[in-house]
RNA sequence: GGAGGGGUACCCGAGUGGCCAAAGGGAUCAGACUGUAAAUCUGACGGCUCUGCCUUCGGAGGUUCGAAUCCUCCCCCCUCCA
């Protein structure tokens, strides 16, 4: 018994950032029934990625040692915008974006998580039905004092940046949020640390022994600096495409790459080692990050995607030569013919024509393997093989419009 | 209620009468290079029928040959005092 406790405490530890506490989370641990684990997610951006499945995964070796998962959708807190690292407030959603977004995040969980484990609950479940009266009284269980102990807060209130009332109220319904459901174990990002903590107190108060918390690192997004989040555009989603996939992973530094493989690979820390050491010997660090991008892609796409992403990669890149597959496209022009970059704007390979100009100024626009000058007119019944660039490609058909 | 500060391009942010389609940084895109869609360097980055023209600096008016810059009114945001 004891060493099946350890055993699993041994699985939970891994790749966790805290645990607070390890002898709460044994004591809970021995009760020797499924635990309630609470992890809320934020309703307004249903697209997982990667720095989600950290804590996805985590999420599942708790599910795969018995335990039950709650998977809680903010809905109400999504009304309010959770102030963590930003400065503004976010659009109520509606009703219907909600369940959409809901939906979506079901689709993608599931790759993840064990269904049969999982309960999707809604904090508007409980919030909602709530009086004035019960907020004031949840209100009454925390000082302001406190809640400006919290690091953003303080930075704000002390840079005199606003703080709006309804932000204090966010870290106190995440924590009532623990007394409704009756978490035993609760899981986060650690800049989530604050706010799970609050759950704690919250039920002391509410005569529920707290939670035990623990935290996940944050993953740097592609620029690796901010937070992966889709809002800061330095996402990658497990539900974006395999080229896609692959790209992204292709397009951070090399710094990032060791960083991606500690906290996402699931190879062994000796191979990891190894990959370092042979890439301070000379090894290129292209090999290792196309071995990451492979793994990843495999991962949430199937081996055999892992396999050909890379191939239709190093056939784009690094032999420059074309894609095997390329779109196509039929523009309708008048017989005098259509110029180019307006012919590039109709095809929507650019947004406007002065854009589609600058490319073309500036060497960027290719049609049949040459350079495109921008006095170049198709004239109906051209076929042409427009590239953009390194990654954008587009066979066009002009044909004559009827006058 | 009083005093003060502010709203500039995708984001941050400089600019207080002409040299402003508006500095600088970030993001993005292109080129070069390369061991990569790394790094580095260079360039572009409002729109268009593009050596020119048109539209932008919270909104509406006004002054002026000329306004992001001055004036009037309005909207919004912040700080301090009460």
């Amino acid at each position: 018994m004891i060493d099946a406790i350890e055993a699993a405490l041994a699985v939970i530890r891994a790749g966790t950032a805290a645990i607070v506490s390890e002898p709460e989370l044994r004591a809970k641990l021995a009760l020797g029934r499924p635990l309630r684990i609470k992890a809320g997610f934020d309703p307004t951006a249903p697209d997982l990625h990667l720095g989600h499945t950290l804590l996805l995964r985590k999420l599942r070796d708790l599910q795969d040692l018995g335990h039950t998962v709650l998977f809680l959708i903010g809905d109400f807190t999504g009304r309010i915008g959770d102030p963590t690292g930003k400065n503004a407030t976010r659009p109520p959603l509606s009703e219907e974006d909600v369940a959409r977004n809901a939906e979506s995040y079901e689709r993608q969980v599931f790759k993840i998580l064990d269904r049969e484990r999982t309960e999707v609950v809604f904090n508007s479940q409980w919030m909602g039905p709530m009086k004035a009266y019960d907020l004031v009284k949840l209100a009454s269980h925390y000082t302001v004092a406190r809640l400006l102990e919290r690091d953003d807060f303080e930075k704000r209130y002390a840079a005199r940046l606003p703080i709006a009332l309804h932000e204090f109220l966010y870290p106190l319904i995440q924590g009532y949020d623990s007394v409704a459901l009756e978490a035993d174990i609760e899981l986060g990002g650690t800049d989530q640390r604050f706010n799970l903590l609050v759950g704690r107190e919250l039920q002391r108060v509410y005569g529920q022994p707290p939670q035990v918390v623990i935290t996940l690192p944050i993953l740097e997004g592609t620029d690796g600096i901010q937070k992966m989040s889709k809002s800061l555009n330095n996402a990658i989603g497990v539900a974006d495409p395999p080229d896609t996939m692959f790209g992204k992973l292709m397009s951070i530094s090399d710094v990032l790459m060791w960083r991606y493989l500690e906290l996402l690979s699931q190879r062994p820390q000796a191979e990891l080692d190894e990959l370092r050491r042979s890439v301070d010997n000379g090894a290129n660090p292209r090999d290792v990050k196309l071995a990451l991008a492979k793994e990843l892609v495999a991962r949430f796409h199937g081996a055999a995607e892992g396999e050909s992403s890379q191939e239709r990669f190093l056939t784009v890149f690094s032999r420059k030569a074309l894609p095997d597959a390329i779109d196509e496209r039929t523009l309708l022009v008048s017989p005098d013919g259509l110029p180019i970059a307006r012919a590039l704007k109709a095809a929507e390979l650019v947004g406007t024509t002065s854009e589609a100009l600058r490319l073309i100024r500036q060497g960027g626009v290719k049609v049949d393997g040459e350079r495109a000058v921008e006095t170049l007119v198709f004239k109906p019944g051209v076929v042409g093989l427009v590239q953009i660039g390194k990654r954008r490609f587009l066979r066009l058909h002009f044909s004559e419009k009827d006058a």
